[in-house]
DNA sequence: CTAAAGTCTCACACGGATGTGAGAGTCAAG
DNA sequence: CTTGACTCTCACATCCGTGTGAGACTTTAG
């Protein structure tokens, strides 16, 4: 497929889908024209892509954990102690964003429901009105 | 506390520090001198700010949450209906980080889970190596 | 063949998080 | 008082993810 099926089936604008590439996320052949040549996973590698980005991962730590999530084998940390490493900390950071984000949240529940039902009642309205 | 010593104890430096107050985060007294007075709790509220930054929020979405996270005073709410809306997108906001950080978390378990016990224990005796 | 739509590369721009340095004021030890 | 360490503000600089536009080439529809 084309880039702007892509951009279409993912939500991305071309202009990220050539920055992913620039940063070795994606890996499009060309065709003699020069164009882009999408297969049908990379829908789901940008998908991934998006998400690592939202989690706060930068393009580079995305780019080494690519080969991993598409070849199925483990080849590649087989030999690489380090990346192993690497992955353990950046789990446990996750986790660690996870648990402040669901104390936020929980929080966030308690103050939201001190709203007395007047107030509930005309941010619903607000919340219509747009 | 003065300001080197937040440093030192969070790991964050000056000029972050400052930036952090000029975003709203902190809030610390000034002394006649105008040199800042920061208070133990603000050590943690730099931690908080440190994690939630990690996972990929802006220092204006958290400026919202910090109040909801140290006291939960909900008597702010009660005259504004305008921010309870804003406070239900900020769930939904949430929600939504939690999702994709979780997401993220279970892909990550996924590659670390395809590596040979013997990495593992290589790996292993990396860490103890620090 | 022609026109329109799609694509290419290149380059400038911008906001957000962060680094760095200059110049001036403050504080504490000798 | 002087000196050195600490702090202040202000400004410029950098990196990264992203937007936007120009100018040239390719593909497709009529």
């Amino acid at each position: 497929m084309r880039i702007s099926e892509l951009e279409r089936r993912t939500g991305v604008s071309q202009r990220l889908l050539r920055y992913y590439e620039e940063q070795g996320l994606l890996r499009p052949e060309r065709r003699p024209s020069g164009y882009r040549a999408y297969v049908e996973a990379d829908v789901t590698t940008v998908e991934h892509i998006r998400n690592l980005l939202a989690a706060g991962l930068s393009t580079t730590t995305i780019a080494d954990l690519l080969p991993c999530m598409s070849s199925a084998g483990g080849q590649l940390i087989a030999d690489c102690p380090e990346l192993l490493l690497d992955l353990h900390r950046e789990r446990a950071r996750l986790s660690a964003a996870i648990t402040e984000l669901t104390t936020a949240r929980s929080t966030l529940d308690r103050v939201i429901a001190t709203a007395p039902p007047s107030v509930e009642h005309a941010a619903a309205q607000l919340r219509e009105a747009r």
